[in-house]
DNA sequence: CACTATATTCAACGCTTGTTGAAAAAACAA
DNA sequence: TTGTTTTTTCAACAAGCGTTGAATATAGTG
């Protein structure tokens, strides 16, 4: 049995969609390569699914919640760890960073995809405005949330570009572009997640100092 | 006169297929869309440009030198007026950025286009590999070399990491989404570069000293 | 003016697109 | 088994796609 013939047909639509949007985005792809490299004839997709784009939206969908959840839960982990402390902008950091560093290290090859796929969705002024907003932005504020209390003096909209500029850090790495690689004469490579991630927390927590001043120690009682 | 029939009708065709681009990205526009967009007889494109792929290897070009050129010359500019003193690290970033600041601030709407753009070439696995390696990667070495200077005692890998991070914070903010404008409740604007670039170099001059460590000053003779 | 070259439009081409209704197959229930 | 529902395929549709050759208009040249 092939490998494009294992699991539900339905579940193979989106993994193939998933992979596709992401080399190529929405317009880039057909819905007759999709059912081609699901291996199943071109009305299925419609059939499970509906149109190209509520297509687009499941596969956008299926694993934003997951990743969703389990930042917040990381996020809520790190604080009750605290013990009534608020976190360090470390630990904060870690929580919006580590659900994706699983995802990658969990050996499935959708998740890859599906990173790129984020990647492709943030950085569109179309997708942002629709999918960033109704799949992540509820959950950012969670983080933001979480900055202020342990940056209180600071000015919010610097902490949100500081949050801005973090997220397209995290944009970059996870399109995997390859071109990390070709200017570091394969010193860096893009598929590396695990390096980027260590070096990319120490990088934005002095980012932030830098940018919103020390955070202010406050005393538990 | 109408707007859209000021100018010469192929640079017209160019300023709107950049418009398009930024915004739909290569497969999500037509080129009917952008006849239409730019007055002009759908054929007309064709005959000033070739096929569609030329056309938009045409508009990313355009600008791609100037913007080149621009930074390299405020690198060395800057490396100058150090009269034999290596540059300062904020230098370095600063000639990175001040290019697009400029263009910004120029007034000419093409710019703001092209710099979503170039987000979105930049964030794409696919034109990473064609269009960001033919207009920017040698340019970009300058860049990585002047840092190798100043951070003689740093492993490559991690300079190349930071400038990676760097770049993808520059990529979400050319991008302009309007999600940072969504998620600080209007306390941020994505079209306000200047502050984001204000911000910006603190922010990353403190992020490469945390991963490459303090700079190496090597005393002029 | 006439001649030429360039610029622009017109009309159409073959092909691909997303989508759908009906037919067939498979799975399920009794 | 028979009947029913779900899944999958088949075949085709109208619309839109990029591209092109020929016709027309404009500009430049002598």
């Amino acid at each position: 049995m092939n490998k494009k013939d294992s699991g539900l047909k339905s579940e193979r639509i989106l993994d193939v969609a998933e992979e596709l949007f992401a080399l190529h985005g929405f317009d880039g792809v057909t819905m007759r390569q999709i059912s081609t490299g699901a291996n199943v004839d071109v009305a299925l997709a419609s059939y499970h699914f509906g149109k190209k784009l509520d297509l687009f939206y499941a596969v956008f969908h299926r694993r934003a919640e997951l990743l969703g959840n389990t930042r917040r839960e990381v996020l809520r982990n790190s604080l009750q760890a605290a013990s009534g402390q608020p976190q360090t902008l470390e630990q904060i950091i870690e929580a919006f960073l580590l659900p994706l560093k699983f995802a990658q290290e969990s050996g499935d090859p959708g998740w890859k995809n599906y990173m790129a796929l984020l990647a492709y969705v943030m950085t569109s002024p179309v997708w942002s405005k629709t999918l960033m907003k109704d799949n992540f932005d509820k959950h950012v504020g969670e983080f933001i949330e979480a900055l202020k209390v342990i940056f209180p003096k600071a000015r919010e909209a610097d902490l949100h570009w500081c949050y801005h500029y973090v997220s397209g850090a995290l944009a970059l790495t996870l399109a995997q572009t390859g071109r990390i690689d070709r200017l570091s004469g394969g010193k860096c490579q893009s598929s590396d997640f695990e390096t980027a991630y260590q070096r990319m927390i120490p990088f934005m927590a002095a980012g932030f100092r830098a940018v919103c001043g020390k955070e202010t120690i406050i005393k538990s009682r």
